[in-house]
DNA sequence: GTAATAGTGTCTATAAGACAGTATTTG
DNA sequence: CAAATACTGTCTTATAGACACTATTAC
């Protein structure tokens, strides 16, 4: 090590404000089921650096005032209008990694620490104070591989692009560039939100408090973008010591195309899922 | 949110350096076997805060100048005398988490970007620039709940407290605290190294190029801290594609107290494994 | 020789998946 | 009534673990 360089350690160890400053933000990546297929929280810049473009909802942690998962809650419910009150409790939040290129952020050194959020369905985003707009934005068509007919997700209404990135109706938008890394954060988030469904009971994060099988079963279906066999899925998730408990009652009309009423469960109390739900067909993409 | 904070909000979008400034550090928990047990590479501090209290090795990231993956490549180098050159290309290293409760450091806000390595055994560590010693500690020693004849390891005269914290030759000494949260960040590694080897073949990153069946499996059991069945365990590993290819050689002695010479081999291509080999008795626990 | 180990064979319990079948509900 | 769905039964195959057995090496 260079001399100057372990002087430089010397004072640092003293007075860490003897270093050039890295700024720390938050980002979230905050998924919901929306018209049956997954949805990201996103949000367009209302200001450079990359200003328009969409990003993931983030912020600069306040020094001294806040840990990195509050600010993360805090940015969460920004852009969501929830608050502690009316459900930001039942979202799970989950520290997914931190990303800090030093080139990642023009400005200067920026560290992300990102973080992964599973929503019940909620209501429509509102932009915060620093954002042009905030929306839930189909995961299917932002993602480089998008395979249009896996797991047959219905055709949403809801779901299509705000304004920007035009595309008369019925077209399919083009995908766009999020901001800084977040198409990479984006990505790692959703394989660790497809693992972490496998061994922990987090799927139903994304449903209300009592949900069918079913229900749970089109949760594993958006977020792996597979198709799962609904008998073998439903004794499955019964055999799963702690995954779901029944709460007596069943569901006030059958399907929308037929079928007899559901029963009705609620999470139980498992953390991890003994054995696990393994995604199907996953052999060889994995060596 | 309050005028002020608004404010504050709008003024950073534009310029981060309005904030208060957050220091950003990289930690690293090191694991390597000696002697047959899992050990951590701990420093002593020279300088305050904490002076002369067992830390993880780490340090400030440079701003504008390195990555937290270069930052905690550049700290493990320092504390273990390894380069690029020759052997640190052979060591895993991958990020665990980050930690930013706002009082984790008395001087200053500070989030530490915590990794994780595992090593094949290295030579003794020296200290680095700003540590008064550094040393591979049994992580034995170092859990709370530690049972001192799980997985029988064979009694260390390398892995003692080095110094500090006395006990005489035969007494065990006490587990010290570490400085800072870096207690939770151990146990935070421990969790991830224990459930990674499940399903990745990160346990051959412990060992050398050429090792046999029983070597891997004297790793399982020395993160686990649990026995394995011998001749199950062999079949397993065999039978997962991916995790070992044979080398065609043979050791050139048998064990130390007899049988015949193990097989060789290297570590294959897979990068998780299918299926995985699941810890033994995690059922009640987890719940 | 004795003891320990490397590696293999076999049996049992469990789990996953394919497939079928019954009862219930919608339209 | 027709079609879709909720849920259960059964069969086949893959896997995990217990146990046993042989061959080989150290001392």
């Amino acid at each position: 090590m260079a001399p100057q360089q372990e002087e430089d350690r010397f004072l640092a160890a003293y007075d860490p404000r003897a270093f050039d400053p890295i700024a720390v933000t938050v980002d979230v990546v905050a998924l919901t089921l929306r018209e049956g297929a997954l949805h990201v929280l996103l949000v367009r810049r209302g200001a450079p650096p990359f200003e328009g473009a969409w990003a993931l909802p983030g912020g600069f942690v306040r020094a001294g005032r806040e840990s990195l998962g509050e600010a993360a809650a805090r940015e969460l419910a920004e852009e969501t209008g929830l608050d502690a009150a009316d459900g930001l409790g039942r979202v799970h939040l989950e520290q997914l990694g931190s990303y800090g290129r030093p080139e990642r952020d023009p400005r200067m050194h920026v560290v992300s620490v990102a973080h992964l959020a599973f929503a019940p369905d909620l209501p429509d985003a509102k932009a915060g104070s620093d954002a042009a707009a905030a929306a839930w934005i189909s995961v299917a068509e932002l993602e480089p591989g998008w395979q249009p007919d896996a797991a047959d997700p219905r055709p949403n209404e809801q779901g299509r692009w705000p304004g920007a990135h035009g595309g008369g109706p019925g077209h399919r938008p083009v995908a766009p560039e999020l901001a800084f890394d977040h198409a990479g954060i984006l990505a790692d988030g959703l394989d660790r939100a497809r693992s972490k469904i496998e061994y922990t009971p987090l799927a139903t994060a994304f449903l209300g408090e009592e949900f069918t099988i079913s229900e749970l079963r089109a949760v594993y279906e958006a977020v792996w973008g597979a198709t799962l066999h609904a008998g073998n899925f439903h004794r499955k998730v019964l055999s799963v010591p702690g995954f779901v408990e029944s709460t007596g009652g069943t569901a006030t009309h059958g399907s929308v195309r037929g079928g007899p009423r559901a029963r009705l469960y609620r999470a139980g109390d498992a953390r991890l899922l003994h054995p696990a739900l393994l995604r199907p067909d996953r052999e060889e993409t994995v060596r």
